[in-house]
DNA sequence: TGCCCATAGTTGACAGTGTAAAGTTTGCTG
DNA sequence: CAGCAAACTTTACACTGTCAACTATGGGCA
């Protein structure tokens, strides 16, 4: 008889996350109702208004979960295969960034959300999203020294940021797509216009 | 008897799009409707089906007047009060990147409808969009002399948007919120590492 | 001139959405 | 065991986009 479990669904809450994340990398924002996702969990469309405060709750909820599993993988992916112990600070930053772009990728719909759905008053919200940024902030450090530290790390965000936003659908055609991403241009950012390569 | 006036409203493609950009400044994407805009527009709720293929079509069309009105900022900003014959190439730039943020700033739904919710399939924006990228890419020449010119201007369009989005709803707090924005970063990119200002 | 009909616009209907109010079940508490 | 608050359901409503059927206008062609 654990205190957690409420009266009837048991943590209703978190399988209506589950059921909105679903939905969302199934069929994009379109497909992510409040009743859809009530359906999903086997209720009634009108349960989620005990938990949430109305679709933008739970929009608000998803994009929370969605900034945990960013931090997580951000986290993680230095502990991954073939990223063990790497020397070189701007590698070790790359890996996060292209971390950052991965997690993009692999969930367009949830990133779109996490950014320009929710809404940033939520304090919580607020938090987890500054963990996330903190990560990267930390992998900045090398590249502070004798600069203005906030705007090396903004500019190492924003043009993460901005990378990857202009990814999922740039106007703008015939992109270089460079291999690796990102790579070249943050080489120039920030070890100088003589290091990155010439044409 | 000007062949171009339909029969009844005269020229309700246009007013549909002119009332839905008035409909987005004032309240928002949530207050862009399809009905709305047409009853804006003095129409019936199903009278711009015969204009556009659907709210998509719309939102397109919208999306494609946004750019429009886009280039004609970008190329217009150089010959207003206080930015004549600006003979820093640096400057010059910063002038152009400046106007991106304006826009941004000043029309935030339509900068988002334009950049999130357009589908790019369509032919005729990706050619206006594309001529607003040219005006990025010629400011970009000074600095692309014997360094990969694509890179440099994927660069700084790249920063460019991310500052844009950023700005518009960033999750992280405490930003420096430079004045003007966006300048030492560019600053940093373009102009090396050496060249931004120490803390 | 006068008919014809494609174009432009209207009306009505339908499924689906979010939200609010009222009713019902459940399980804990006194 | 009574009662009650929380969790959930049911019902209803206004609003949305889309479709089909209907009406009216005005230009082209006999």
């Amino acid at each position: 008889m654990t205190p957690k479990k409420p009266h009837h669904h048991g943590n209703l809450q978190e399988a209506l996350i589950d059921a909105g994340l679903a939905l969302l990398a199934e069929s994009g924002q379109a497909g992510l109702t409040l009743r859809k996702t009530a359906a999903r969990a086997g209720v009634s469309h009108s349960a989620p208004a005990h938990h949430f405060d109305g679709l933008r709750g739970l929009l608000n909820a998803i994009a929370k979960r969605g900034f945990e599993m960013l931090l997580d993988y951000l986290r993680n992916v230095e502990h991954q295969n073939g990223n063990h112990d790497q020397p070189d600070p701007f590698k070790r930053l790359m890996v996060r960034v292209h971390a950052y772009l991965d997690f993009c990728d692999r969930n367009e719909p949830l990133f779109r959300l996490m950014f320009t759905e929710a809404s940033y008053d939520d304090p919580e919200l607020q938090k987890i999203a500054l963990n996330c940024y903190q990560v990267l902030r930390d992998s900045c450090r090398p590249f502070t020294e004798g600069r203005n530290a906030l705007e090396v790390e903004h500019a190492v965000w924003t043009m993460a940021h901005g990378f990857a936003v202009l990814g999922m659908n740039s106007p703008r055609p015939n992109a270089p797509a460079p291999n690796p991403p990102c790579e070249d241009m943050m080489r120039m950012l920030l070890l100088g216009p003589s290091n990155d390569t010439p044409d």
